[in-house]
RNA sequence: GGGCCAUUAGCUCAAUCAGGCAGAGCAGCUGACUCUUAAUCAGAAGGUUACAGGUUCGAUUCCUGUAUGGCCCA
């Protein structure tokens, strides 16, 4: 009990702490022990004719309750629906009966009893013991409008699910999206592995880190922001297919699309490129929507989303130029691409580049424009430290993301495995950090050394999970897709 | 970080526009009712109107600040 609140407990709470000691009373434990239940509460409407007539064994939480003077109902609810209670005083005896008269909206029973279908057609049983398997202290919000308050809702998700079935399916869906993810790539033949998540040097990623520290080695370490440099070295110690699900931590605000913690998928392959990656994409996406949700197509928001492959793949260039008319085939210089941002009314700095004018110009005309998925590839090295130069044009990358309904969704490339290509990379980052770009990368010496034993030339593929849990639940706020979201903490 | 909006009973919401006794439904409590299902009927109760100030004879209402959250922008 919280000792911020002493004397602050409202009258439900103490009516229900009577009831609490009058069980008490009657010998009854009112947090009971083990409950061995027998079946499930949706299997007694999925499989009646199974049951009817057999005395079963539930268990679950009471959601509602009415009583009729000397017998009544209750709804209990498990974790696959609800079954409805019959209690009556001449089959249960004086005691049991009050019992039941004390129950409260909430409280966690194990039910024996006989399955039979009421006049007014509803499968029930027919209550013969019920056994107290957790007292209930706070009220629970109303039975019909429920709990709306978002910020009660996020803060306290374990009401939220009991009250707000909707919620649970979401959290379930996702956690058989997740299986289905390992289950697709398990088959291929990738390996799951674990990287550190605490890192000296954060890398493999644009973002701010968290910082922490440790004590016994005296040294700031970084929540990892990517898991990316790790996995790469794991391809140069000849682990040729890995991937790797679970949290990256990012500095940054917060809003619908985005949360401190988030879980990425990153998978990479020895010997594959960016287009391997592309497919496999497709692949896995697709596949594991349609064991999901039986479909290739999804409402999200009123908008029809297509998941039929293949999906659109186009040039950087292109898209930029398809939306905005501006050719930077023909805009070389960093004072042409100053110039052009300005026709467009964009916000740019004196020293902002023709790389960075290119990513700003897609971020602000493009993204919004790509509503079915769409895999833009082709970006300015510049923004792609990390990734492999195209053979043709060595100032782009073998490089793409892939956006659906506006939002990027998946991060990829042909892995850069020239050590000396990628040690000067790492200093034009080193030069922008130093320039107070907070967001730029590190040098990490023992990566370019991990490359100087030789990488395998290499595709690698991140996709944001909770953002691909987003589109297959049509939810439009990343939070009611991450059970507790980050909120600052009250009081 | 900036703009806009919200915060009233355990929950869902009124009352705020134009300052004048803070209301309802559900839940809870008391009573009636042995097949109801948003059960029904009768009764009683439940409030630091997020917090701190200010204006006013009088503030849930107007003003300022703070906190938390939501949406949009960076």
């Amino acid at each position: 009990m919280s000792h911020s609140e002493p004397q602050d407990i409202n009258e439900l709470k103490k009516v229900r702490l009577e009831k609490l000691e009058e069980l008490r009373a009657m010998g009854i434990d009112p947090f009971g022990q083990r409950f061995e239940r027998s079946v499930m509460a949706a299997d007694l409407h999925s499989k009646y004719e199974i049951f009817e007539g057999t005395n079963v064994k539930v268990a679950g939480r009471i959601m509602s309750k009415r009583r009729h003077g000397k017998a009544g109902f209750a709804n209990l609810q498990d974790l696959s629906g609800d079954i409805q209670l019959y209690f009556r005083k001449d089959d249960l005896g004086e005691e049991r009966y009050e019992l039941f008269k004390k129950l409260d909206i909430g409280d966690i029973l194990g039910i024996e009893g006989k399955v039979f279908t009421t006049q007014k057609g509803e499968i029930s049983l027919h209550v013969t013991e019920l056994t107290y398997l957790s007292k209930s202290l706070n009220p629970l919000p109303e039975k019909w409008h429920g709990l709306k308050d978002v910020e009660l809702r996020y803060r306290q998700r374990y009401v939220d699910l009991i009250v707000n079935q909707e919620v649970k399916e979401v959290f379930i869906k996702r956690s058989h999206i997740i299986k289905e993810m390992r289950s697709f790539l398990d088959k291929e033949g990738f390996l799951e592995v674990e990287t550190p998540m605490m890192h000296p040097i954060a890398g493999g990623a644009v973002a701010r880190p968290f910082i922490t520290h440790h004590n016994a080695l005296d040294m700031d370490l970084f929540l990892r922001i990517a898991p990316e440099l790790y996995l790469k070295r794991l391809l140069v110690g000849g682990l040729e297919k890995v991937y790797e699900i679970n949290r990256s931590f990012r500095n940054e605000g917060i809003s619908t699309r985005h949360n401190p913690e988030f879980t990425m998928l990153e998978i990479y392959q020895a010997y594959a490129d960016y287009e391997v990656m592309m497919d496999l994409t497709e692949r896995l996406i697709s596949k594991v929507l349609y064991k999901i949700n039986g479909s290739l197509t999804v409402d999200f928001e009123g908008t029809q989303i297509d998941f039929s492959i293949p999906w659109q793949r186009i040039p950087m260039l292109d898209a930029i130029k398809q939306y905005t008319g501006l050719d930077f085939t023909v805009i070389i210089t960093d004072e042409e691409a100053r110039q052009a941002a300005k026709s467009l009314s964009i916000e740019v700095k004196e020293t902002a580049s023709r790389a960075e004018i290119i990513n700003d110009i897609f971020e602000q005309f493009v993204e919004e424009k790509l509503v079915q998925p769409t895999f833009i590839y082709g970006h300015p090295v510049e923004i792609s430290p990390l990734a492999k130069r195209n053979s043709k044009h060595s100032e782009f990358t073998d490089r793409f993301e892939l956006f659906i309904m506006q939002r990027e969704i998946a991060n990829a490339y042909s892995e850069l495995n020239d050590p000396i290509d990628q040690r000067q990379r790492f200093l034009a980052q080193v030069e922008k950090r130093a320039d107070g770009d907070s967001e730029a990368h590190m040098m990490d010496e023992d990566y370019i050394n991990a490359l100087e034993y030789g990488m395998p030339s290499a595709g690698g593929l991140g996709i944001g999970i909770d953002r691909v849990v987003m589109l297959i639940t049509s939810s439009s706020s990343i939070r009611d897709v991450i059970l507790f979201p980050t909120l600052r903490p009250r009081d």
